[in-house]
DNA sequence: CGGTAAGTTGAATCTAGTCAAGAAACGTGG
DNA sequence: CCACGTTTCTTGACTAGATTCAACTTACCG
């Protein structure tokens, strides 16, 4: 069902493991507490509690809404097959994409603390997703400690998306951000077992444009500026990328975010930030000595 | 000792509740669970726990470092007076100011996931913090499954905050993004008892600029056109907002983003996402007929 | 085959960045 | 207490980059 609706199989997002000898077909389906860690990547060490079926799955359609910004908040979601995008909606009407979840990615925990999910997710394929209703996940971590990190972990992953979000759009123009776009997605589909340099796009320019803080004529020309530099082929929603290291060098001339992009980059601690670790008078500002050199390599 | 250092005592941040009964001159005093939950803002139902005395206090300097990015994680840390500033370094130098955290702000989360902290934390004041052993949370949550939300919690409002930021950097100019800093800054104080209205910075421009996506010049000359308008006063570092409304209205003609700022803000699910809930062909995007009306009442 | 949505491209405009000079505040030592 | 250097802040003129408006092409879906 999933698997056998475009003419580019090899190219479309979709479940990584077809046959997870989980049922997929009817809504309702369960999920066990294994292959939710396994979906999230997260191993948890008890093996006891893993087998227990404990998750229903939701089936939503292209275009449909799995929750709606305001809506009173009761589940967290994991995407299974698909993709979405989470969109804020501001009441003057103008919106922002925050997230384009795909297999693996949770959403809706953006409601925890207040009670009420803060953005509306929209289908932009015919999805899965694992419902896990945050009651739920309680009451097992309660039975098994050791799943007590999960949550926490998979909270501080999302905060750690956005905080890289935060710096691409503070710090970078239009190239390096619809650089960075296209490598954090390579590697997202790289790790799912997909084509890292060649994939298309479930999303309209005006889509990414929102979620860069871009309008879509300037994604349009970054797109082609990229396409015309040899780094990368556009053909419409179909990206090949042709030299993935140019890319990064869009991003930052020299090094950079290589790491900064990918899933689980390098705990590295830099150079730069030991030189300028003498104490008092502030020094972690204004410092700018070192990386104009850099910059010519 | 907090308390007399500057000669502005109701305009300077610091610690809300002066006679919090705990101990806070020398490193290693303790704190109490149902003081960290105090701090934080969020209520436990059971009270059993929360006299127990938890967790150690650790005193930083101004233009220290509490933690380095790259550091191996095993802490959390929630502010109890003072400020201090979150710097990401990627190692070409180039740096972003991610969150500027005060009291009652946690610091640390995005280490959770790959064990490494990810970000610098630099405080801007002689401040004090709640260090929170995510091992020794894991244990008291054991003892106390009450607990068990109080970090989701804590991490979602975290995610929340920084998804607000990426919607700031996407969706407002420069004029905008310092507006809806000062509103943010005017909340925060608010709600630890200080002055809505009239403050001063704990930051330089420099340090403004590098978290709004903006450059020292750019900040300086939004406020002076602020300043310029009536809608505040600057003087250095101490600001008066004059027009609350007015600065509301900077961020976006009408309406908005009172509550996109404000800490804890309304549920209300706007009118033009149930006008748009018409499905299939996802018309979450491209709507545009609403607001234009909107915006000039 | 035609209508609509999506994408590309160009020219003009506007915003923020850059470079540079100067003013104000701060800290230090004489 | 004042002179000094340093840092921070402000302001101006110029430039680079993104937005806007618009025309046009290309895909997609009945």
């Amino acid at each position: 069902m999933t698997a056998a609706l475009s003419h580019h199989d090899a190219l479309d997002f979709g479940c990584p493991e077809p046959g997870a000898a989980i049922a997929q077909e009817h809504e309702g389906a369960n999920v066990s507490v294994r292959d939710l860690t396994r979906l999230l990547h997260i191993d948890c060490p008890d093996d006891a509690w893993l087998a227990r079926t404990a998750f229903a799955l939701r089936r939503v359609h292209e275009g449909d809404a799995l929750v709606h910004a305001g809506d009173k908040f009761h589940s967290l979601y994991v995407v299974r097959s698909g993709c979405f995008k989470t969109v804020y909606t501001d009441f003057s009407g103008s919106e922002q994409v925050l997230a384009f979840p795909m297999c693996g990615d949770l959403m809706g925990a953006d409601g925890i603390d207040s009670g009420h999910y803060r953005s509306t997710a929209v289908s932009l394929d015919t999805s899965e997703v694992v419902i896990v209703p945050l009651a739920s996940l309680s009451r097992l971590v309660y039975e098994c400690p050791s799943l007590e990190a999960l949550l926490y972990r998979v909270l501080s992953r999302e905060l750690v998306r956005v905080q890289n979000m935060a710096w691409t759009l503070g710090t970078l123009g239009a190239e390096g951000r619809v650089a960075a776009f296209l490598l954090s997605l390579s590697a997202r589909l790289g790790a799912l077992g997909y084509s890292r340099c060649s994939f298309n796009l479930r999303m309209t320019r005006q889509e990414i444009g929102s979620y860069l803080g871009l309008k879509l004529e300037t994604v349009s020309r970054a797109l082609s500026a990229l396409n015309t530099g040899g780094i990368i082929q556009v053909h419409q929603r179909c990206i090949d990328i042709v030299d993935a290291d140019a890319l990064r060098g869009v991003i930052d001339p020299a090094a950079c975010a290589a790491e900064c992009i990918a899933p689980h980059p390098a705990p590295a601690r830099s150079d730069a930030a030991d030189a300028a670790r003498a104490k008092k008078a502030r020094p972690h500002f204004a410092s700018g000595p070192a990386w104009r050199q850099l910059a010519a390599a």
